[in-house]
DNA sequence: CCCTGATTCGC
DNA sequence: GCGAATCAGG
């Protein structure tokens, strides 16, 4: 069995993933192979860490004291079900946000096909509007810029809190007017 | 809980 | 040098 060996192909993927802003976990599903925390050493080794890091995130730890007994297990609660996978894939419903999503037209077809992107591409600012079936090898996000502090485009958060708008104006016509 | 990067240290 | 374990924080 080969052991993994950071290539300079591998090591140029990282460096470009990671000054592209993808978390460590992102960056190790798009490898392969490899943990989060193996790309987070490498990151540091190679000394391109910190990209306008909080300071809180770097202050100082009590050194450990030890961790060479393997006889004395120090988290038994830890499940064995440690995955390097940074989301998991969630149906539409859990994604979008409090909205009957009865009667939504077909919107797949009039987001540009440039924009779609992977769940692996999208930044802090993409448009998390899901296209397709979840799961699915076809399945997308919008991934079109969205505005500040939204989850979706300003198209796809019409769409999305409009039906919310409409409650609400209808809720206070049926209290008020009566 | 989920996640993030940072750090230590056995290998 | 590598990366799991761990920590500290959001």
């Amino acid at each position: 069995m080969q052991q993994l060996q950071w290539t300079d192909e591998r090591v140029e993927l990282l460096k470009k993933l990671w000054n592209d802003g993808l978390s460590a976990s992102q960056i190790a599903n798009e490898l392969g192979q490899v943990t989060r925390n193996a790309v987070i050493g490498k990151v540091h080794r190679l000394g391109l860490s910190g990209r306008a890091k909080a300071p809180s995130s770097a202050a100082p730890r009590a050194r450990k004291p030890a961790r060479s007994a393997p006889s004395a297990p120090p988290r038994p609660s830890m499940p064995a079900s440690r995955s390097n996978l940074a989301f998991k894939p969630r149906p539409a419903a859990e994604i979008m946000p409090e909205v009957e999503v009865a009667p939504l037209p077909a919107i797949d077809n009039v987001v540009p096909m440039g924009e779609r992107c992977t769940i692996m591409e999208l930044k802090e600012y993409s448009c998390r509007w899901p296209i397709g079936e979840p799961g699915k090898d076809d399945f997308r996000y919008c991934g079109a810029r969205s505005s500040t502090g939204l989850p979706y485009c300003a198209y796809h958060s019409r769409i999305a809190y409009q039906p919310v708008a409409d409650r609400r104006r209808d809720r206070k016509q049926a209290a008020g007017g009566r």
